[in-house]
DNA sequence: CGTTGAACCTGTTTGC
DNA sequence: TGCAAACAGGTTCAAC
């Protein structure tokens, strides 16, 4: 479910919701989706979340110091100067999954049904993760096996250059759709958003990245970075049930143009829009507008063409 | 290197 | 109304 915009959304709005807050103690349900749980019933407890932020599709909860030094004479106020920078970035990451979401509620609430994590915060109220299909992920890293983690992704669609994503997409033969939503390419980007993308820059979702002309992925890294910004401003898409930090429902479906459209008109030419399986996940598009890769047609057109490009060894 | 399909788990929608 | 199949915003892994 959540993609880079809603994932932005749903960070800011904690960040504003419950930055600075101290973690007194924590309770879990179903824990196989989490990285270690034992870790986080250790480690979270007494420490503050600095901020949130967001990281392709993952949260990042950045966690104070460790307070466990226990010979404090008094509980009184704590030292922010000195060490906010070592194991300060100790971070519990968060992936929403499909159907994850994590939110503060009032703890006189009763537990909505699939909670799993409960944060008991130190202003009474709790920070909730709830997931009913458990695609999601949680892991406690400290900073070193945090660096290494994140390392694994690629660029954020939002900052990438004009040279770096021509490099990224030109480079490699595989689909154009399986590329944008390979994380260690881009990190953020999902099926509405690649589909949205692709739609605006009329690029068949089907067509391989080094077919693609220094022209379209350019128009490509446009329409997305376009679209992704356009989406955090809407906060995000709500298709069946995402909700926000504060409940709220996000307005960027309204302005899908391909994603869910089968069967309807295409807004730019009015044909038909079609769904068909693209890098194994289901890809919206204008056959008309958006042309299929050569030698892909089946328009009974045999293309002729001449053999021969010796290809470059990696 | 790249593709495909299955698996993870639950809920909702669609079709007969 | 009932029941089964298909499908869902994601990721990972095995097999080819």
């Amino acid at each position: 479910m959540p993609e880079l915009p809603e994932v932005e959304t749903v960070a800011r709005g904690l960040q504003q919701a419950i930055a600075g807050r101290r973690i007194m103690s924590v309770s879990m349900g179903k824990t196989d989706f989490i990285d270690d749980p034992a870790a986080i019933e250790q480690q979270l407890p007494g420490r503050r979340i600095e901020r949130v932020e967001r990281y392709g599709k993952f949260m990042l909860l950045r966690l104070s110091e460790a307070n466990g030094t226990a010979k404090g004479s008094d509980g009184g106020t704590k030292d922010i100067g000195s060490a906010t920078r070592e194991s300060a970035s100790a971070a519990l990451l968060v992936h929403l999954g499909m159907t994850g979401n994590l939110a503060p509620s009032l703890a006189a609430l009763p537990h909505e049904k699939h909670t799993h994590v409960t944060f008991l915060l130190d202003d009474g109220r709790e920070l909730r993760y709830t997931d009913s299909r458990r695609f999601g992920r949680m892991a406690y890293l400290e900073r070193a096996p945090l660096g290494v983690e994140l390392e694994r992704f690629g660029a954020d669609p939002l900052e990438i250059t004009s040279e770096e994503f021509a490099e990224l997409v030109r480079g490699r033969r595989a689909r154009i759709k399986a590329l944008l939503l390979d994380q260690s390419v881009l990190r953020g980007v999902g099926n509405i958003y690649a589909d949205e993308s692709l739609w605006r820059a009329q690029i068949h979702p089907a067509r391989l990245g080094a077919n693609l002309n220094l022209r379209e992925v350019e128009v490509l890294r446009r329409a997305l970075q376009a679209i992704l910004r356009n989406a955090i401003a809407l906060r995000g898409s709500s298709i069946s049930d995402f909700l926000d930090a504060e409940g709220q429902p996000g307005e960027y479906q309204r302005h899908h143009r391909a994603y869910g459209r089968e069967g309807k008109k295409c807004f730019r030419c009015g044909a038909t829009i079609r769904r068909a399986i693209v890098a194994g996940r289901s890809s919206y598009f204008c056959p008309a507008c958006q042309h299929a890769p050569r030698g892909k047609r089946r328009t009974g057109k045999r293309v002729k063409r001449m053999s021969g490009k010796s290809g470059s060894k990696g």
